[in-house]
DNA sequence: ATTAATTAGTTGCGTATGCAACGTTTTAAT
DNA sequence: ATTAAAACGTTGCATACGCAACTAATTAAT
C-alpha cells in the first residue's frame, strides 16, 4: 500500500463537518436552556419528549429509542426521578421491568422547553429553504442507512 | 399566545436528525477503533490530527480549535500524556503556557488510525454523490453561520 | 514601582456515556 | 421439575464535558 492511499482530505469529508456542527448546536441549545432558567440537559429533554408521546414504556425501550446504553439510561432516569419529573413503576406482570411515567412536574417542564426548542429550530434553519432542508434530511437518512447496512 | 404556536413538527426539523445521525456515526467510529485494537477515543484522535498539522501549540489554542472548554482540554491532554502520545512543554517566554507536542508514539498512533478513518469516511459517504456531498456540507456551514451571527 | 486586571492552566463538582460484571426474575431446555 | 439461558435493570470503572473557583504568571494602570 503506497503512502498516497492514506491521504485523507478532511476538509471535503462529511464527518468532520457533521461533528463540528452538532457540537455547536448542542452547545447553543444548552446555553439557551440556561438562559431561560431551564435546569435540564438536552438528553433529559429528549426523554421528556419521548415520554410525552409514549408514556409508560420501560427502560430498555427508552434506551433503544434514544440510542443509549441501558446503563446510561438507568442513570439518566435516576436523575430525572430525583427531580420528580418521572416515576419508575415496577410492572406487575414482570417484576424485572420498570415502567417509566411522566409526572405532572415533568410534563410541565417539557411544556416550558417548547418555546426554547422552537426558537432553537428557527435559528438552526435560518436561511435554509424548504427544499434545501428536505434534501439535507434525506442525506442524513442516507448516512444512517449506510451504517445499518454495514 | 395560542396553543398552536407551540406545536413543533420534530420529524421535519433538522436538529433531531442531525443529533441522531451524529450519535450513530460516533458510535460506529468508536466501535471501529475497538475492532482494530486502537485504544483511543474520537476526541483523542482529533487532538492527534491537529497536533500532526500544528505541533507545539498551547492548550488554549487547542481548546479553541477543538471547540472545547479549557478544563476539558486539560484532562484530555493529561490522559494523552499518560499514554505518552503528547508532551507538555512549559514555554520559556511565558511560564504560564504549555506547548503541546506530539511524541513519536503519538505520531505512530495517528498513522494507525488513518486506515480506520478512511474506511469510516467511505462508509459514511456511500451512495452520496459529489454534488450531494457538497450541498450537504454547504448546509452544515450555513447552520454554523446561523449561530455565529446570533 | 506597586497595585489591579487579565491570562493559562488546574481542580472540584455535577452531568452523560459505554463496557463488563452482577443480582433478580423470567423463559427455554432437558 | 430442575437446570440452563436469556432478559431487565443496577453498579463499578473509565472516558468526556462545562462551570466556577482557584493558583501562578504576566500585563496594564496608577
Amino acid at each position: 500500500m503506497s503512502q498516497n492511499d492514506l491521504f485523507i482530505d478532511y476538509e471535503n469529508c462529511i464527518a468532520p463537518w457533521l461533528g463540528k456542527t452538532t457540537k455547536i448546536v448542542d452547545y447553543h441549545l444548552q446555553e439557551m436552556f440556561s438562559a431561560n432558567a431551564l435546569d435540564l440537559t438536552k438528553e433529559q429533554m429528549i426523554v421528556l419528549k419521548i415520554l410525552h408521546e409514549k408514556d409508560g414504556i420501560n427502560q430498555n425501550e427508552l434506551a433503544f429509542i434514544t440510542l443509549r446504553n441501558k446503563s446510561s439510561l438507568t442513570r439518566l432516569i435516576s436523575k430525572m426521578e430525583r427531580k420528580n419529573w418521572i416515576s419508575r413503576n415496577k410492572s406487575k406482570s414482570d417484576k424485572r421491568v420498570n415502567k417509566i411515567y411522566l409526572t405532572t412536574s415533568g410534563r410541565n417542564t417539557f411544556q416550558k422547553t417548547k418555546p426554547v426548542i422552537k426558537k432553537m429550530i428557527e435559528t438552526i434553519e435560518l436561511n435554509i429553504s424548504k427544499s434545501e432542508k428536505e434534501l439535507f434530511i434525506k442525506t442524513l437518512q442516507k448516512i444512517q442507512t449506510n451504517f445499518i447496512k454495514s
